[in-house]
DNA sequence: AATGAATGAGGATTCATTCAT
DNA sequence: CATGAATGAATCCTCATTCAT
């Protein structure tokens, strides 16, 4: 009678029960300062369960930065890796595609963990480099020089550049995540990413380049 | 020459050394992977004499963050408070300015700590916001409002703006600290601000402002 | 030919195939080192079916002591309770085959454990005491005893005599399970039975050295 | 004045203390029943105090058997390694040493954790191996074969001998560690040592039985 | 009968904090 | 002021045992 046993669906979706539950309460807490009992509860079980699926709390705590590295790699890529058209259209898409999928995906929280970590778990900060940041630096700074080569970018430092793109955005999740809560304005990114796109076209393309 | 007993003068800096060595392990290993005994250590002094200066860890960090934040204060008001000239003098002026700071003052190391720890520590992420980055946002968005109403810069959200000018440097120092110790790119912070505040000026002044 | 079904078959051995695994973890590890799902794994089955037989992980351990005790009883006994032929050749007939059976059946192992756990489970050792080495003992100092009266044995205590003649084959098997495998030499069971006899009954001194 | 500070003289007495308790816990409950906090109790101090002392619950375990080792190791050498007189006298003055040396020394209680714990433990094990009975069993066995030379002794292997010498006490050892605390006769080291010494060397048979 | 997911009591270990010296 | 031995609360992790399937 196609009814699945009840426990046995959940068997499966446990370890992403679990790694979600994490995410918050590391988020929240640090990676020290989360207790794997508090995770299990939010997760709906006992704390050994837990240990069921992830041999230890750091185990735990690199899962869940990898799994937040995963969706976002390809979220990241695509849009980027997306060619035609002139650098100014391509950039005004990007921004606010890429704000959207900060506001959507937790990666906000997770880049606040692998921050604060990042000396006691280096390795979660290499991935977030190589894998991530190292990529969308790369695919961003290639698109520029290109659209230097065709004269519609400005010479410059290629990289430097794309701080100049990225890194508003990059200080609107940081203040998001650490700010607003105590205090700090609210944080609307994608209207961040539509006047700087603008600000930064305007600043980036030569004169006869300009919309 | 009326010099001080050279052992007189130790204690009077014992404070000081503390605080400094503690600067050093919360950077490390964040707040709870720090050991009292290890920043008591690196300070020249046994474990239990920390505590005749600071009655708790927790009171340590407190004094730690905000160390490190007066200097940070004036140092970074005063630039932002002198008035006269042209808006694209006074930001070609501060931005290396600012770039320096970073060089020289720990903020990054201690950053790091208020983002990583902003759950655990609410209170310091908000002396940070109460006392710089408020501060600094209001100084400068105030500065960029004046300079839309003298024409000198486009319309828009002038805190928006604030990101727009602010935001790369603060990915710079993010990426400093947690990039470049795991294989990433050396950051220039210098050169960034240089090449980044002709950048934003191109985008941010109105045509007949251009240099 | 009868032959039931293979399955049908292996649900009755399923308690004796248990055992048998737990003896070998037991002696490998301890009681507290040896997990019940090593056990299970071993004995081919799931960490659960276990306790459809045994209800504590203690009366697994009591079961394979005392498993290990009852082919022992009768196989010690019976070599001990013939009684015919002089004293001499009794003893040449049974320490052989002491120092077989040893060879063939746990013994040792078992030994090891009951040793090992004498404190926490003081009845396994007074199961051992009660039904074996008293037994064992009683029965041989009887024989010797008898000898004495009969002129053969010399005088002194029938139970210290039979520590002389026993005890190097203890030492034999405690040698055996506990330096061996460190890198002692291989102990020859049988061969020091037969030597260990003769000297016993003969005395290491030839003749002349008497004193 | 004279005076030493009172807890500064415990300190040095602390790691002994500790010992101290441990062996009593461990031979009563074995390595994984003694609790940390027992021992700790036992020693007079905190549960966190035995780990200023002692890293793991492991090495202080190490260290029982170790430290109940090496008085051992001289105790037992010495009488072995002194040569003059013919072989029956040696052997009539070292065994009842011999008897008494355990029953001063904890060897039997060490001893019974060394065979328990063997197979987790087998450095331990190995040093046993190594450092007692290897030593006391070579410089034994060597004396023998000197004897055999001079015609002192009978033919034979000379280990085996000594099997026949010790095993004995090594037996009684055993059955007052395990059996006499459970209701097994009590066991007169000394007494066994005396009788022993002779059976063996004049063997059991009266002169006339002799084959 | 058998499975194996889940539980939770138990224990080793850490480390901020205290305090006798 | 300074020391460092001592404390004990806090937490990770293990594993015997249970029980829904």
């Amino acid at each position: 009678m196609m009814q699945e046993p009840k426990w046995r669906r959940r068997k499966e979706e446990r370890p992403a029960d679990i790694v979600a539950a994490a995410l918050q309460v590391f988020a929240e807490k640090g990676f020290a300062g989360a207790k794997v009992e508090e995770i299990a509860t939010r997760a709906g079980l006992s704390k050994g369960a837990v240990y069921l699926y992830f041999p230890t709390k750091e185990d735990l705590f690199r899962a869940v930065v990898q799994q937040a590295v995963l969706p976002g790699i390809d979220a990241l890529a695509r849009p980027l890796a997306e060619h035609d058209g002139p650098f100014a259209d391509r950039l005004r898409a990007l921004l606010p595609r890429f704000a959207e999928l900060l506001t959507v995906l937790p990666l906000g929280a997770v880049a606040k963990m692998v921050i604060g970590e990042s000396r006691n778990f280096p390795e979660l900060a290499r991935v977030w480099h190589d894998e991530i940041v190292q990529r969308a630096v790369g695919i961003l700074a290639g698109r520029i020089e290109a659209a230097q080569a065709a004269g519609e970018v400005r010479p410059g430092d290629p990289r430097t550049h794309v701080f100049s793109i990225i890194g508003p955005m990059v200080m609107g999740i940081i203040w998001r995540e650490t700010l607003t809560p105590v205090g700090g304005a609210e944080i609307d990114l994608p209207a961040i990413a539509r006047q700087h796109v603008e600000t930064v076209l305007a600043g980036l393309l030569v004169e006869g380049a300009r919309a």
